[in-house]
DNA sequence: GGTTATTGTGAATATGGATTCATATTATGA
DNA sequence: TCATAATATGAATCCATATTCACAATAACC
């Protein structure tokens, strides 16, 4: 048996046939949500028998969670990282709001498996409940603090940060669900411009004027 | 039998069973979505039958998408009229924003249905899909022309319209939802006061020069 | 009261799909 | 090559629930 430094090739076999089942899950569920695709079709799929999913994963849900968890994890990753650092607070929401682009791209499917089942009603279980939460407090309480700084060096108006948090990424969820539908149609860099556009003539103080911490 | 003017007792009894088939179905769905949801629930709720539901309702399906169609329905009479009229525009969308929250008191169950559904992935059907367009279409199109009149006039910056008005809607849609989640917590009064102030900061000309058309 | 039409009933049926398990296949190590 | 362990298989099981339908209750009309 091999060390615990190097995974056997059996070792990573497994690992490869897991991803393979999580991957075509992923795929699935994205596109059609948790109930409307069976463990049957998810391993025709991945090649495999429906009895080998239950090797790798105790149920259906089980599964899904961790789908979930990977696909949010990920995501925040590629997005929150802009709001770090010591930049110009108006910089930072730009490139936040810009990066949503990237992630769209990147990771359209993963994407619509957590915005669709994360805004919709279709899982019980008060693990993804809980998940879902947290995700959404990290990403608020990131936002909020930039806006926070921002208002205090004087460069965005005196307006609620928690608020403007949310208000901010409830469009941005929203824009890229729907450019996520049919990426065709959708010019979403232009739309995150206008977006942009909408909040910043909203959050920077019109005034020049800066008082600086 | 009764004229066609005057609806007979039968007929009129026949209406309210109807009408407490889908009141005891709201009140499930919007609380659990439509898939956690069995018809037997729904029957024992409305005190009647499993069998009777189909007397009223050609399948569970239809049940819903009748429940969907009339609170969407009703929902947006509530919110649109305020948007008619040739008042000033700021005053229109102030008034739009603070009618969310008579909705979200009045029909805080019918929302949680509506809003649950159309944003998760529950259901299958063309014609949800299409009813949801409509309505989505209906909001922005009022939303989007009442913005573009105010910049015609000089009240609001010059921002597309249409990503505006798409924004305040999500914005409100999710603000609504998190409070029909726990009205006892949110203030929602308040936090649609806050998103007013977000959004005019952001629409209103802050210089006062109006060109008027 | 008896006859017929309407409406309600709920046990029985049908279906879909998650989960299990006895078996087959493949890998490992002697 | 054989014995053993680890995996994979997919038909069979089990369960939930949408839908049906033969029957019962009720109302309407004579």
């Amino acid at each position: 048996m091999a060390s615990a430094m190097e995974p056997s090739r059996k070792e990573r076999e497994r690992l490869q046939h897991r991803q393979e089942i999580l991957s075509a899950a992923l795929q699935l569920f994205a596109e059609k949500g948790f109930h409307n695709v069976s463990m049957q079709e998810i391993a025709t799929a991945a090649q495999f028998a429906t009895g080998t999913l239950y090797n790798f994963f105790p149920s259906k849900e089980d599964l899904f969670f961790e789908l979930l968890v990977a696909t949010a994890d990920a995501g925040l990753d590629l997005i929150l990282p802009v709001l770090e650092g010591t930049d110009d607070e108006r910089d930072k929401l730009s490139l936040f709001i810009r990066s949503h682009e990237r992630f769209a791209r990147e990771q359209a499917v993963a994407l619509r498996l957590y915005l669709l089942e994360s805004r919709g009603w279709c899982l019980p279980g008060p693990k993804v409940e809980a998940k879902k939460k947290e995700i959404d407090a990290r990403v608020t309480s990131r936002l909020s603090n930039v806006i926070a700084a921002g208002i205090r060096k004087g460069l965005f108006n005196d307006i609620d940060p928690v608020v403007a948090a949310k208000c901010l990424s409830a469009v941005l969820e929203s824009l890229i669900l729907v450019a996520a539908e049919d990426p065709q149609v959708v010019d979403l860099p232009a739309n995150l411009e206008k977006v942009e556009a909408v909040f910043f003539r909203g959050l920077v103080n019109s005034s020049g004027d800066k008082r600086d911490a």
